[in-house]
Order: structure tokens, then C-alpha cells, then sequence
DNA sequence: GTTATTTAATTGACACCTCAAATATTTAGG
DNA sequence: CCTAAATATTTGAGGTGTCAATTAAATAAC
């Protein structure tokens, strides 16, 4: 235990966050790779159109675009674009709010649920085949560190 | 423990494993937009670009365009684009690859140093901060947990 | 009840990113 | 040698994402 002074072991924990900061982001990108070219070479679709098409099927009353926007933690303008390559394949449909002038519903089509029920069974398989590296115990080990870590911070507001 | 035949656990380890990729992404977002959104903020510059120079700064001699695209794990394409916007301010250079006439090199600048050592301080702070909320011992585990899972996705060949 | 503020959605500008096609050069085979 | 295949980079098209500005409708404050 020689050179382990405040200055040195304050450099190398940087390093050492930095390393499990990369390692974080190259592990998440490397299971986002695998899915989106699945989705595309299976059914020709994209990561965020297959996100808001599950998010609507999990709401049989549609969603309005600010309710996709927050749930998918992603801009409002975002939305109206990914909306719009939907509405235009047919698997969504936009129809004004009873309640709110301003708003639009956004539904599955029952050619949008159809597609979707049978891309979200094969999907389920690609992440449980992703993570099967892991054992039960690794992986709620995993579940829990990353949930202590994104409630850190998102206390750190800002 | 009554029901859980095959078919209940299976559909139960699917929802955990997808529950398990869900945080994982959400967890690597939230650090990346806090990342982003900084070095907009405090040096009106992007990730990518940060990530090119953070290559750079450490190969002297520069990098080839093909050997920048492996390192960041990204299309040659998108190497040129970012290239291009770095090189417009001044911060990274071109020149011919004396050894290949097809290739090209790409290196720091002097002010492209300065910026980066500049930002990379304060990066590496706000990357140790953000990983505060875990104990050391847990951002190890997390960290080989991570690597075992990269391991198995790597080996799980396309 | 009009005016002022907030809220819902869209638009346009710009940066990323992938892929496939095109160009230029190098390397390999016959 | 000399042609064929591989490699290095760029280009252009298309989808994703942000932000700031715009339009329209709802809500609040006098």
C-alpha cells in the first residue's frame, strides 16, 4: 500500500469511472445494435418506431403525442416525425381528442396491433437470449445496481 | 409456489430480462443526455465530436479515417462528417498518409489540443460524480457484470 | 369577459448515424 | 506485367434526435 495518497487515488478512480462509464455505453450499444438490425432485417422496421408502437399497445384508448413524448423520454418534434412514417404505413392512426381541441390520439390500426403482437414475441426472445450470459442472481444484481445508480442521478437535478 | 410450470417462468423471465434491458437503457441515456448536454452548455461542442479528439489526443502521430471509424465503433461515414465539422473549426487536421496514397490522417491541432485537455478535466469529473452513488465495491461488480454480458453478446456471433 | 399565460402539436434547421454506391489506390493471382 | 479483388475514403439518401419558433386552443387573472 505505498502510493495511495488523496491525489492518486482520486486519479485513478477517475479512471476507473471512466473505464465503467465506456464499458456502459459500449455494452448498451452493442444489444441496441443487435435489435435494430434484427427489427430491420426481420421486419423492416426501426428501434423507435417498434418503441411507440409498444407503448401504444399497452394503451387501447391511444395515447396523445405529449403522453408518447414523455413516456418515451424523447422531444415532441421526434414524435410527430416517427408518428408520421406510422400514420403513413398504415399501422397508426391520428384522431382529434374529445376533450382538448389542441391534442391529437394516436391508436394502433388493427394492421399496426397485428404487426406488433408478432414483432414483440420475437423481440421478447432476442433480449432473453441477450441476457442469458448472466445468471438470475447476476442479473437482478445488475437490475438493482443500475437502479441505484439512475436514482442517484436524478437526484443530482441538473 | 403454486404456479409456476414452464410455461408461467418462461414468460416471467421474459419480462424480467426485458425490464433488465429497459433500465439498462434508460440508466445509459440518462448519463449520455447529462454528458451532451454539458459540453453544449459549457464548450458549445458534441459528444462524437469530444469522443474523435478524445482518440486523438492519444495517438500523436494522428489516426487513419479507417482507424477512427473501429475506435469509436462507428461508419466511415459518419468519421468524415465529424471530421469535417472539426476540421471547419480548426480543432483537427488532414494530411496524406506518406505510406498510402488512398489513406488519410487526421490529428489534433494545437488549439484542438488545448480544447480537448480543457474539457477532458472537467468530463472526467462529471463522470466521477455521476457514478458517486455506488460504492466502490459495487461499481467493480458492476463493471464485471457488464463485461460478462459484452462477452456473451460478442460470442453469440450476429 | 377580455387579456395574458400556459399547454399541444407541428415545422424547419442542424447534427448524427447507417447503408449502399462511387472513386482511387493497393495487393494478389495468373 | 496486368487484371481482379480488396481496402480507404467520400457522397447522398433516409431515419432519428435536439432545439427554437409558430399556431392554435385552453386556462387564469383581473
Amino acid at each position: 500500500m505505498s502510493p495511495a495518497d488523496a491525489e492518486t487515488r482520486i486519479t485513478r478512480d477517475d479512471h476507473e469511472a471512466l473505464r465503467l462509464w465506456l464499458r456502459l455505453l459500449a455494452t448498451t450499444n452493442l444489444i441496441e445494435g443487435r435489435i435494430r438490425r434484427r427489427l430491420q432485417d426481420q421486419f423492416a422496421t426501426t428501434l423507435p418506431r417498434f418503441d411507440l408502437m409498444s407503448q401504444l399497445d399497452r394503451a387501447p384508448d391511444g395515447l396523445k403525442m405529449g403522453e408518447l413524448s414523455r413516456r418515451m423520454m424523447v422531444t415532441g418534434g421526434n414524435v410527430t416525425g416517427i408518428t408520421d412514417g406510422l400514420e403513413a404505413e398504415g399501422l397508426v392512426a391520428r384522431s382529434p381528442d374529445p376533450e382538448d381541441r389542441r391534442a391529437l390520439r394516436v391508436r394502433l390500426t388493427a394492421a399496426g396491433r397485428r404487426a406488433f403482437r408478432l414483432m414483440a414475441s420475437e423481440h421478447e426472445g432476442w433480449i432473453v437470449d441477450l441476457f442469458a450470459g448472466l445468471e438470475p442472481a447476476q442479473r437482478s444484481t445488475l437490475a438493482d445496481l443500475l437502479g441505484r445508480l439512475k436514482l442517484h442521478i436524478r437526484d443530482t437535478e441538473e
